[in-house]
DNA sequence: CTATAACTGAAAATTTTTTTCAATAAGGAG
DNA sequence: CTCCTTATTGAAAAAAATTTTCAGTTATAG
């Protein structure tokens, strides 16, 4: 069992959700996957497991996992619908993305700090988060 | 006339592109906005100016502008609809945008250059582009 | 096992975006 | 300036994406 299933029904169980069926086929899909998936993507890989699944559950489910930090949307100039698994469990980590074939690779490297205290100093901002997204080619693409 | 309006008829007219009434308020509305705004809301916004302009122009000429990197998406989690005009006509920049009213100010800091050649390295992707904005509350909001 | 509240699927509704197509208007030639 | 060509436009319709509704189902505490 890998380090996101380990976690997700114990985050779940937390804010007192349950472990459900559907839950569980979304999140695994989206763990078996190395390339970010559209909610639609999501539901046909879901229904080879768990046939009765209605796409309706899948937006709610990818509503709750995003809303729980287990799993990240991916914005592209091509739109912002597709997802990831958060596969670090803890920790910053960002995201860099094949163009081409859509695989998701993170990465902890982020040398954003003192940039942004600078640019709160600077502007007054009270600054909170921050998303960074690398695009290129991977190796098998290029 | 600010920097954006001396040079985007420049650029149109550069790729072939007709300068028309409806290309010149939508940009005109992007510019004067402090904030992002969605399609809808620069739709109301160009009509005020416009009266017979139609939606749909205004998602055909955002598409343009995007395309001429005149315009930028804001990327959220609440969601990727909306557009702002970018201000600092050339060189490398990202956005600082406010959670709570989406005021956008741009900012040229970028300290990713060396990272992003680590990564490259230790990757193999061959790295396009980087998308990086960050997030907090403005002076005003806090 | 039972009770109960969370969760689900199907259908419908809503929202967002794109396509189609006839009418209009920008801009170069004269 | 006027004419001509062709890009551009607006309205309506279509398509795509997402959300709501609601009655039936299921997870889980006790
Ligand atoms: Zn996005
Ligand atoms: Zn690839
Ligand atoms: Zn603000
Ligand atoms: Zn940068």
């Amino acid at each position: 069992m890998s380090i996101l299933t380990e976690n997700w029904e114990e985050r779940l169980k937390e804010q007192g959700y349950r472990i459900t069926k559907s839950r569980r086929t979304v999140l695994e899909v989206l763990e078996a996957s190395p390339i970010r998936l559209t909610p639609e993507e999501i539901y046909r890989r879901a229904r080879r497991r768990h046939r009765k699944l209605g796409l309706v559950t899948v937006y709610r489910t990818l509503a709750l996992l995003e809303k729980l930090n287990l799993v990240q949307r991916v914005h592209t100039e091509a739109g912002c619908r597709s997802l990831t698994a958060v596969r670090l469990d803890k920790g910053h980590h960002h995201h860099l993305v094949c163009r081409t074939c859509g695989y998701v690779e993170e990465f902890p490297d982020c040398a954003l700090g003192s940039v942004l205290r600078k640019l709160q100093a600077r502007t007054g901002f009270a600054i909170e988060s921050h998303h960074l997204e690398v695009v290129g080619r991977c190796p098998k693409c290029q």
